[in-house]
DNA sequence: TACAATTAATTTGTATACAAATTAATTTAA
DNA sequence: TTAAATTAATTTGTATACAAATTAATTGTA
């Protein structure tokens, strides 16, 4: 008898395609107390490293779309924690920086990660070698396209 | 010097969110030739285990509201890959069954899971550990909401 | 047995996601 | 030096996702 290759248990991508939905609607209570959706506290949490950036750099570290962070970043604007402005050098960058009010949003998410690290329950090890896991996919997977 | 938590390299979740979409995008183009969509490939996959279901069904097994399989199962309806149609005996329930147009797909999916794998390239150990890990994390996540 | 509570699916509203087409600015090359 | 090619962001179109509200059917109970 042999195994049903297209069988929902024998995936791989399914869990991580179901851990991913289900981390996210776990951070949504939390992030409706600062005003933030997952992505946008994603968005966030890469000003918070960096000062000023523009909306393709943003692309490549997150892997988002232009056309999903134009909306995203128009939101965030509107919700005073960046500014969007084009680049006078070069007119076709958009400038995007982040505001005092969005530096300080960081203080209310800082409890954030610990609640979800409880919610998650791995040990330092299981962390540490799925963290390992995902980053060698991502590489695979990107590997051969762009 | 204290280890900033929300450093975006620090997190666990955003590599698994990450994976997680790179891994359809990469399903994307395969399952064009079959006219699905990822999710839809998904709800497909449920129906060649388990010819006849319901949405409330459906949506437990894959964790997927009803308001997101509503207007999907309608889509594959319009494929011609399931029938809806409301059950007699109680009339809230949509029974959703498979059809043989349905079924006949799986012959052409059949290749999908061994290029997927060859794509994310994990062996067997590691493929292993990644499963059990994700379906730790969707137990913890679940242990104490709906 | 009526009426309240529950249940299943749908609708509505908001927010991703990404491909493809478009626009506008800059760079390359004939 | 100007037309073609490239680049960055936006717009458009389609498809999830899920919460909250709604609708319709069934069940529980006073």
């Amino acid at each position: 008898m042999k195994k049903d290759v297209l069988k929902l248990e024998n995936q791989i991508c399914f869990p991580i395609y179901l851990c991913s939905k289900e981390i996210i609607r776990k951070y949504t209570p939390w992030l409706k107390e600062l005003d933030l959706t997952y992505t946008q506290y994603i968005v966030m949490m890469y000003f918070w490293e960096k000062e000023k950036s523009n909306v393709k750099e943003i692309g490549n570290t997150l892997l988002l779309d232009s056309s999903t962070l134009t909306p995203l970043l128009k939101k965030l604007e509107s919700k005073g924690y960046i500014t969007r402005d084009r680049s006078k050098v070069d007119e076709r960058n958009l400038e995007v920086m982040i505001t005092d009010k969005g530096k300080k949003l960081k203080a209310k998410a800082l409890s954030i990660p610990e609640k979800m690290g409880k919610c998650i329950d791995l040990s330092e090890e299981e962390a540490t070698a799925l963290y390992k896991l995902m980053y060698k996919i991502l590489m695979n997977v990107e590997r051969n396209d762009g």
